[in-house]
DNA sequence: GTTTGCGGTTGAGACGATTCAAAAGAATCT
DNA sequence: AGATTCTTTTGAATCGTCTCAACCGCAAAC
């Protein structure tokens, strides 16, 4: 309604449009008098600026957008802060978007970003393979891919999914768990793919080991990771895993409960290791063992990548930064299993 | 870079640049022939069109802020994404700022907001006395309250919080708890106070019982709650609570971990229950007896109202809603305890 | 007294899309 | 054929800010 212009401020300031900018952009060119004057009249306006108009102007926007897999996932939420965080001191603002692992509402979200042009994009994209997102780099819209491979046209942060799935088996097996349970969705997620990838590799350097598989749906949920946990319940006891391996803590928070609620003890009857570690894995029934990720890292380093490549594109050169997790052991996996 | 517009489309179409605005916004009224050039035009160009423009011609923005307390609890995330869909359904975009419960984050992302010109926001304001709040409804940007009580100024949606103190407190007594600890934040926020108030209200009519409190920092999170469950689990058994009622599921969540990490049974020794019920909640350790509010119907609710209000100005009188909140029981409290 | 330099200030274009009065074309009727 | 109506298309004006070449005093330099 009464959103006052530059105009109106130059008017009552008794000078040009020109110097009302400058006032805002450039404020030590302008006298200490007008600058006062000026001051004086967007106080008394109330005068706010219009970003956007400022935005059409100079053809730079000060946002970048976030799009994640699972906003109710407090990994990406992590992720999310991380950016946030670096965001702040070069006065930007991250929108975060949630594809909720659904490929249209990916592209909803991206081409709504594309539309506000925004500076850059940092995105968990759902499907591996995504010309939608190179078209979108080649109009201009610089793209950082987050915890993804590098497809050699954009820069990209992650950490060695496979490296944590063979860090997760090993301990299990080193643990005298010889039948290990994968639980996952589909192998179409790169993260669940690699995760298993690992491992599988683990499982077949050991041994007498035998490891087993669970697909679920794309949504890695706390709800999916308990339906897979009363399957495995239910199974007659000398068919039973004695360990699972969970694509993330999510899922492994879902199990967990659905050992507790069929009786079945951790680590006793079965050992448990999450992915992520989120904060509440260490809050869990049975305290989650898990593999660690540098959550806010990742978000930080993504969004540094692309600062640096809206800072100067000519010169950019597209890097990808991988990172390593770690092991975290807590009690659902604390027990030495006889073999 | 090579970011086409409407100019080019037009050339390259050999038609106007009001033809192509008519194809992009009615299409129905050009005619097919025409029509079909453009979108050829369009699709060779890889043209997008600029929001950013649009906006400013038009005036009105299709993004709304949504501006929370903490981002890492899973509560607000779940509002968020209330708010969410509802947005989409209105082909709109909801973008989520965190103010930490830092009044300066929070006026900072009110000030870009405004700047932005968003068509509205939605807010759980940190401090409850807000001029700022209300200076910006005054230039012209609406607000509605989320999770917080009208001022009258503005439509407003909240749960009554007083109401969920005091089933949480009834609820203890009824098991027979006769004291009663509550752990919260500071006064200040109004959630902390209310709900505090609610027990209280209980306690104070149910004779021979007390109630203690524990006053931590502003930031509500697992690690504050493990804090004081840490000091309370220290207490010699006779000085101890019977049973903790937490200002929300995190801090519950860490208050159960630290009697996990002392000895200390739940609900035998120290019954517990929390407050929003988040997913978590349920997945917890000793599963968690929790206050649950509409979380997502929050979120709808907000945005609704905010929509109401930009749709017609005018005619609009500001509402507060008011929802009731239910009492989850679960294991944390599930024991009757001799009085 | 004219020139040069300089700190301040000005104001006329952009930026890219929308809108709308008016023009142009096509179709129908007398 | 000319008048009338209806359908399409046009293009100039507009939104609010930034930029930059030009300009204006004024003082120092010559």
């Amino acid at each position: 309604m009464a959103t006052r212009n530059i105009k109106e401020v130059a008017q009552l300031a008794r000078v040009s449009v020109g110097t009302v900018s400058n006032v805002l952009n450039r404020p030590e060119i302008v006298s200490p008098a007008t600058r006062e004057r000026v001051f004086e009249a967007i106080k008394k306006l109330g005068f706010v600026r219009n970003e956007v108009a400022r935005h059409l102007r100079v053809g730079r926007s000060r946002t970048v957008g976030l799009v994640v897999l699972d906003v109710s996932n407090p990994f990406f939420v992590d992720v999310a802060q991380g950016a946030e965080s670096v965001a702040d001191d070069h006065d930007s603002m991250v929108v975060l978007c949630n594809s909720a692992g659904d490929p249209g509402r990916e592209r909803r979200h991206l081409d709504q970003l594309e539309q506000q042009r925004v500076m850059g994009i940092l995105i968990t994209p759902v499907e591996m393979e995504s010309p939608w997102l190179e078209e979108l780099a080649g109009r201009g819209t610089p793209v950082v891919l987050v915890d993804s491979p590098a497809t050699g046209l954009q820069c990209s942060v992650a950490v060695d999914d496979r490296l944590g799935g063979q860090i997760a088996g090993a301990h299990l097996i080193e643990r005298g768990h010889r039948r290990i349970l994968f639980v996952g969705g589909p192998p179409s997620i790169r993260q669940v793919a690699d995760r298993h990838a690992g491992v599988s590799s683990a499982v077949a350097a050991a041994d007498g080991t035998v490891e087993l598989l669970t697909s679920t749906s794309p949504t890695l949920t706390v709800a999916e990771g308990r339906a897979v946990g009363e399957r495995v319940a239910a199974l007659p006891p000398e068919e039973r895993p004695t360990a699972a391996f969970c694509a993330n803590d999510m899922m492994a928070l879902g199990f967990l409960q659905a050992m507790a609620t069929h009786g079945l003890r951790v680590p006793e009857d079965l050992a448990i290791i999450g992915y992520d570690d989120i904060d509440f894995a260490a809050a869990a029934a049975v305290p989650l063992s898990s593999i660690r990720q540098p959550r806010e890292l990742l978000g930080r380093t993504a969004i540094d990548l692309l600062l640096e490549e809206v800072a100067d594109p000519e010169q950019h050169r597209h890097r990808q930064v991988i990172f390593q997790p770690d092991l975290v052991i807590r009690e659902s996996s604390a027990l030495r299993r006889d073999a």
